[in-house]
DNA sequence: TACTAACACTATAACGTTTTCGCATTGTTT
DNA sequence: AAACAATGCGAAAACGTTATAGTGTTAGTA
């Protein structure tokens, strides 16, 4: 059975397609009796809606899009669920698309939603983007007067209402718990700088070192090449360790930007045979999986993602909604905090 | 700066409307010259087509939507990455929607998805659906023409196209992989036999211990009811395998339906001061990210999940795009291979 | 009786496209 | 010179819906 239109339920019934429209919406324009008929009619042939043409006319859709740079990541994945839950409540549908980190996808991705199948999007910009500077399709979405929220990975470039991690702060307290322990030789394993999120993280570490009065030495910085490729980039990373390890026998704590990273952490200092907790303290960013069910369990900076889709969807369905359309963009700052494991 | 339409620019060139909509799809009907005034115009306003519109229009949009339980499962994620790929190969969208394992959310997603933004769809059902054993809103949209492909958890009362994962098999091979290495007493970790998976999986445990002539011993077998709420489900499951590994000290291999159950054990096994896989090896399904980073990398039953997803995109494009309307619903089965890694 | 008001319904425009058909204005053939 | 084809463009329908503005019938009022 085709789904049915009004046209043919007007058809069926022998009254006009307005009367079955307006009878559908309970209009008091039509008679109770055919209303009634209507309605009956139309539950009989599980009638429904057309939402394209809705959209069509109505000019906006009551749907959400959220474009997040990849699915496997946990954070990115709390997001969404926080997304999703406010979602819920105020009458949404969320749709979600991967940029898969890459630039052009992000901009496909863009397009085809901007054509208006959705009210708004909420995204966090895919490590290319953020590589190639180039914000143009973004603006130009902002420009046609769809509201945007950016989460996590923003820029200032974008005006526009943004969600973010306070990762200074959070590597600040990784980095303060560390030290709180009597760990006055912490190895940082960050990536490069062009990620803002690793450049903030890079920034709380020195700070909070900078407050105990520790002196900075950049040989305890390993910075990494953030690819795609975990396979490539780990043999590389526990090299790195290796050779840090070896330099600076003195280490007695690793904060990761990363669970990953804190994976091989761990892997390198199993090889070495020394103890977590005992002889090296580890803790790293993201509430993840990969921590909770470690042996032992990781110490980590929680970024309360499920908080920042709350926030980012509030944010945008206010905008979409108008309730805001004179206020001039907002930030967010959503605190992080220290999630006490087995590994500190 | 709005988005334009067709009709604007029209308006500003001072031609009719078919004019541009020719122009724009550089018919011959329109002169060169028209042609490219139009189109260097319709680019300086940075014109592109409504979505919507042509939607209603051709009846059909190029995009497949994906409803899947969760997303912070790796598995499911890897299935989405599998329908990304041949989607862009074949020039389709992906859309993504979590039903969060309920079954109202999965109706929900299906009726916004259903009212023809979506030239078809990719689902694996919610728990709460195959418990609830309520398909009506997947049949009624089969009904209505909706090409529908089901990956995973599947149900033979739902007539569709199907992918799914030969879970008896992998079972069987995880099973004998432990046999092989002479480990004779082997605990299995499940859950109850009405999600599909969990049942096959237990099946191929039992195939593979009477083809190597062992006796099944249900005490072997601990079944845990499989709700969302890993913190609840969790330390029940550690007490039950703390009293299975009292009353079964010959236990000297476990086989878990999934990674989680998998890092219980690890748990349990090292509070027993046990050594993996030294004492007891280990081995479980899904080749995620808990495996892949514990110490000791976990050997694992890896179900393809990137196979999986091409194969149900391109059963899906080939039903939206007819190729196969008259061919009555396939379904395809794929192989499970083990990653030998440390923990067997 | 004549006018108005209420009622119950219909016609139609509009949303942004594509596409079929039709209509001038040319140029080409006998 | 007359018939005809080619060229270049416009009008209008269609997709499914909602909302505004009619329309005709009946009943009520002065």
């Amino acid at each position: 059975m085709k789904k049915i239109t009004i046209k043919q339920l007007a058809a069926e019934l022998g009254v006009s397609i307005s009367t079955v429209s307006k009878s559908l919406h309970n209009s008091p324009e039509i008679s109770q009796e055919t209303r009634e008929k209507v309605q009956a009619f139309a539950k009989l042939y599980n009638y429904r809606p057309n939402n394209i043409a809705l959209s069509l006319k109505n000019k906006k859709t009551k749907t959400i899009g959220v474009i997040i740079p990849e699915v496997v990541h946990h954070f990115f994945a709390m997001v969404v669920r926080g997304v999703e839950q406010v979602a819920m409540e105020r009458g949404y549908n969320v749709l979600i698309s991967l940029s898969n980190e890459s630039f052009e996808k992000e901009v496909i991705n863009m397009e085809t939603f901007a054509d208006s199948l959705i009210g708004g999007f909420i995204l966090s910009l895919s490590k290319e983007t953020l590589k190639k500077q180039d914000y143009h399709h973004i603006n130009q979405t902002i420009e046609q007067g769809m509201p945007v929220v950016l989460f996590d990975r923003t820029v200032p470039e974008i005006n526009c209402d943004k969600v973010i991690v306070n990762d200074e702060q959070g590597a600040q307290l990784a980095t303060q718990h560390l030290l709180d322990q009597n760990r006055k030789n912490i190895l940082l394993i960050t990536t490069e700088d062009y990620i803002s999120v690793g450049r903030l993280r890079t920034q709380g570490y020195v700070k909070a070192l900078q407050q105990a009065g520790i002196s900075l030495d950049n040989g305890l910085i390993i910075k990494t090449e953030d690819t795609q490729r975990s396979d490539i980039i780990l043999p590389i990373l526990e090299d790195e360790l290796r050779t840090t390890l070896k330099a600076y026998p003195q280490i007695d704590a690793i904060f990761a930007v990363n669970e990953i990273y804190a994976a091989a952490a761990m892997r390198v200092i199993r090889e070495f045979n020394l103890r977590v907790p005992d002889d090296i303290s580890l803790i790293c960013f993201t509430d993840g999986v990969i921590s909770k069910y470690a042996t032992p369990p990781l110490t980590t900076v929680n970024q309360h993602g499920t908080q920042i889709g709350i926030e980012a969807a509030n944010l945008l369905i206010d905008r979409i909604e108008g309730e805001n359309s004179e206020v001039k963009p907002l930030t967010k700052v959503v605190a992080c905090e220290i999630v006490k494991r087995h590994s500190t």
